[in-house]
DNA sequence: TACGGTGCTGTAAAGATTTTCAGGAGGGTG
DNA sequence: CACCCTCCTGAAAATCTTTACAGCACCGTA
């Protein structure tokens, strides 16, 4: 049987309570009665019963982490700046995944987060009203990653303005029929980005004089397949674009093979820009445009244990930078890395 | 303040006792009592304090979960896995990313999992023998993925078949200098696949006569840049190779990044094999050795979870069946999907 | 000399469950 | 009719902390 904290205070000679003071550093403690606490609980490898604590304390030092996916690249680089950022507050993390919209609507009726965190982080979901108001019945703070919630902590980049620069480096270059590959925004699974890409991109258009075309804007569903099944239907259409912003790296992939499969060449038939700066992205030598993945989980996280710790503040909402990174899916040799040497 | 059992007790005119057997499904409990009990429950919104039944039953409902990394492919596929079949089985999961040396370091001194899981779910750690010492200490149940321990259960590939397998499939091409860039056996975070691919790359060569050139072993530290810059080496030696094994994926892409930028051809110069059947190996027409990813990670939390609930049982070792894949990386039009049509 | 602080420590309540044990009711059996 | 069992239920102990509160000793000051 692992030792109590009563064992410790029986070594050291001192009562329970001045053992829980002197282990979690708090004030009120002769500096040599602590001494010999710590040299208690060292000799018996003694360490605190979270699960006492936490019924005692009513806080569970824990957060709860909610993620559509786990094993999307975007995702997985969230979950680790989530994690190292809780690793080295002493949180524990609490992982959900929601995997398909049955794990969703589980999720947000059960609610199996609830009574086992101090805080909820939600990636990358487009949350309904009654995903809300679940949410809001906890009682806990919650930051939500990629979109803005009124009540809630945010931090997000702006998709608009993010694709409009994608959409204008394509119009730069002299394009004028510019596709979109984008996701479904009635994905049972729904994703913030989605929405907001598409609205950059046709005002990016509008913005040109140009009237956007609803028969090049088709479902890539944010995968590699979907990505190069639209980029076929694009190729198989009446008047086939010159350059296709696809709303994820993923999705641009899979319309790089498309094109290549059909004989053609980017980028000078078709240009291709992405989404996100995936790893693969200079590999591929994909232009595309950055979004901070792991710092918008960090930021994110920071700012939900800061609440807890009674920084106070409102929630607050803050809009990350994005940067367009130019390759050679786009402009022949642009890529410092694709050029010899 | 959140409804208690007792609040659900007086509600349904029972003692609490009746009401933590009812709601768990225990027997001896009668069925208009039960149904009773739980209408109560359902009227104030109850759900059982996880920190107050945990501290009482001394089980934790949650397993801890310890990988080096999150964000890498074979880690988040392991996790999305693992993941599914915990929340099924109404298990919480910790989870526990090291990231470098010094974080596995702090978890093997802390063992933050202490006291509060049930169970262990170690991910592609070659294990020291303190680091193994340390987890026995938990007195857990312990799972290893990728690994074999004595009195651990355990899940894994056969890599040394897997890796002659993949020579195999070069030798037969008629390669007879065959380079390998592999992981390093010395990394402080030491993963498993390094020293048995390694392994099984020399046995093939010798079983075909061959006698493995050191000159042609590199290191490429399981990235897309560790494996380009492995490749240049390789291709700067005095007499470079006509086919590279790659120990994952990742390097093979890195591999035929710097193969190409030589304006060498992929597979008529240079054939390269890599090991995963990453989920982007299929675009980039990649020739390697699938691994059953997901189903160890989903078999192995199964049988932690089995021996939880008592369907004791010894730990048990289990190798799953990998699979040569052949595509146009080492045979030029040999997959499927690079064909036209 | 008395009194108010300050610094430190201990007592005990509170937190919400699980689980052991005892016991009552009712039915069947010898 | 007595006894035993089975089925169900409740009382209370146990789990291990945190924390509010009380209290003691000692010092400085009025």
């Amino acid at each position: 049987m692992a030792a109590s904290i009563e064992d410790v205070a029986k070594l050291a000679g001192v009562s329970i309570a001045t053992v829980s003071r002197s282990l979690r550093g708090l004030p009120d403690v002769a500096t040599a009665t602590r001494d010999r606490v710590l040299a208690a609980a060292q000799e018996l490898d003694y360490v605190a019963s979270p699960f006492a604590a936490r019924l005692a304390s009513g806080r569970s030092s824990t957060l709860g982490v909610v993620m559509p996916f786990v094993n999307r690249w975007f995702f997985s680089e969230v979950l680790g700046s989530v994690e190292s950022v809780l690793s080295n507050a002493n949180y524990d993390l609490l992982l959900h995944n929601l995997g398909d919209s049955e794990g969703r609507a589980r999720f947000f009726t059960n609610l199996p987060v609830r009574k086992r965190v101090d805080a909820v982080l939600v990636v990358s979901l487009a949350l309904t009203e009654d995903e809300v108001a679940a949410l809001k019945t906890l009682d806990l703070p919650v930051g939500v990653l990629g979109v803005k919630h009124p009540g809630m902590f945010s931090v997000r980049i702006d998709d608009v303005v993010a694709a409009t620069s994608a959409v204008e480096h394509l119009l730069s270059l002299g394009h004028r029929r510019i596709a979109l590959i984008g996701g479904d925004t009635d994905d049972p699974m729904r994703f913030t980005p989605p929405h907001h890409r598409g609205t950059g991109y046709r005002e990016a258009l509008r913005g040109a004089g140009i009237e956007p075309d609803p028969a090049l804007q088709v479902l890539g569903y944010f995968t590699v397949a979907g990505g190069e099944a639209a980029m076929t239907r694009l190729l198989d259409g009446p008047q086939p674009p010159t350059a296709v912003f696809a709303e994820s790296d993923e999705m641009a992939y899979g319309a790089i093979k498309a094109i290549r499969r059909r004989g053609l060449r980017v980028p000078e038939d078709v240009a291709v820009i992405g989404f996100d700066d995936h790893a693969t992205a200079e590999l591929m030598d994909l232009t595309t445009v950055r979004q901070p993945v792991a710092e918008q989980g960090a930021v994110l996280a920071q700012e939900l244990l800061d609440s807890l710790s009674g920084a106070a503040g409102e929630p607050s909402d803050l809009v990350l930078d994005t940067e367009l990174v130019v390759r050679g899916s786009t402009v022949a040799g642009a890529s410092v890395y694709a050029q010899p040497g």
